[in-house]
DNA sequence: CAGGTTTTCGCTCGATAGGCGATAACTAGG
DNA sequence: CCTAGTTATCGCCTATCGAGCGAAAACCTG
């Protein structure tokens, strides 16, 4: 007897489904993109986010955490989110194929062994992607940025311990405009996003006064309620 | 001579894909949802989000879009965004289906004609859902109490034109606290969410002064910058 | 016109973002 | 050891925005 499926049976079509991954990082004071270029036809030569095909013993995030392993060691990124799923009907010229992107976040500070085929490109300076994957480098550029305001989301751009200027250098690479240190250490400290720890840095060659070394209270994901109209009363 | 697919083909595994509508709209002052009674196994009598099968010609909004025309009006639906897409093996005990959620908004005044196994149910008193229909609501009333506070997106929660006590009732409806109506209009003139006409509403038969009407300024969505650490310099 | 009801405005307060200059804490070189 | 240069941090000030409350405005009914 087979295996007993109660009810009717599903008569959904079904579509080849990828998944990819943007995966982010700051680069020589730059914010980057995780791209391989493509050897092979379609869109042969072109740059392409990395990802693959869903086993059917994977979910969405274990299938994309399967293909970044061969590009990034899996424990390098320390924060991956689903970003959304694209249906174009041409969106692959071979066939029509859906594909759900994650964004995720790799520390400035670890250097993962790359493929040839694998480079960081500079987000503000991309060359052409294949596919639809313009568009989901895009959105997620713009969900990080927003997410560097109201939430602690910074952690997983950052080194584990860290000096103001060093965080105001990966805020300005994130966000591409300047900002100023005296600010930027007092709302992190206040919305307890950042804390000091005892220890200070060694100053530079040219002397300088040793900075505090700053550490993130917590390395997931937590939203700094900051609105306005939407609180709830005390 | 078959269409040329330049390039090797695509062997991703394909799956039965879904798409999924959490509708919310306020009713009677609650905070509801549009659920199906299902007739069959699996999951008979629980309730369902409205959906479907993804035909070939539809992208996954088109397919949503469709197939909430049975239930909703299309014109009724304010709003309509991408949630997120799940993947769990079990997820539907017949076979694996992907299913990709959208967030859909219809507003207090207008009420639909809806089928007989159809029903508005407010989000606080949920029935048992079918499948992992509750995770979906979940997600979404959770948007939804987010954009709130940082864009506009009460317009598709609210009549046309509407006066201040109304708006205040829908939103402590979708935001489930109590909220002044002082800082309220200040808040939203301020950001140029709403606006004034010059028209006023007639007193209730228990008299009181006639209130200001107003309206959203914009009918898509815009976030309204709010944040602080992340302001460009001027 | 008096009393009741509802809306709206003005005033005030507090919290937070944001900037600038003074001071602290170091290095290097005389 | 002292001075000049460099960098980080702190204190003080300001502007903006959210938030609450009471007074006044504008309507009704009797």
């Amino acid at each position: 007897m087979p295996a007993a499926k109660k009810g009717d049976p599903v008569n959904f079509p079904s579509y080849p489904h990828e998944v990819l991954a943007v995966v982010l990082s700051v680069r020589d004071g730059r914010l980057c993109v995780l791209l391989w270029r493509r050897g092979r036809s379609p869109h042969r030569d072109r740059w392409a986010l990395p990802g693959g095909g869903v086993e059917p013993t994977e979910r969405l995030r274990e299938a994309i955490t399967g293909h970044l392993a061969a590009k990034v060691d899996v424990r390098d990124v320390a924060h991956l989110e689903q970003l959304a799923t694209h249906s174009a009907i041409d969106r692959d010229p071979r066939a029509r194929v859906l594909a759900t992107a994650y964004l995720g976040l790799v520390p400035s500070d670890v250097r993962p062994n790359l493929p040839t085929d694998t480079v960081w490109h500079p987000v503000d300076d991309l060359p052409r992607t294949a596919f639809d994957h313009h568009y989901f480098i895009d959105a997620a550029v713009a969900r990080l940025r927003a997410k560097l305001s109201y939430t602690n989301i910074g952690f997983a751009l950052a080194p584990p311990e860290f000096t103001i200027a060093e965080l105001r250098d990966l805020f300005r690479a994130a966000l591409g405009y300047e900002l100023g240190a005296t600010n930027l250490t007092r709302v992190l400290t206040r919305r307890h996003v950042i804390d000091p720890t005892d220890r200070t840095s060694r100053p530079g060659q040219s002397g300088g006064r040793p900075a505090t070394v700053y550490k993130f209270v917590a390395h997931e994901l937590t939203v700094t309620d900051p609105f306005a109209v939407l609180r709830p009363p005390r």
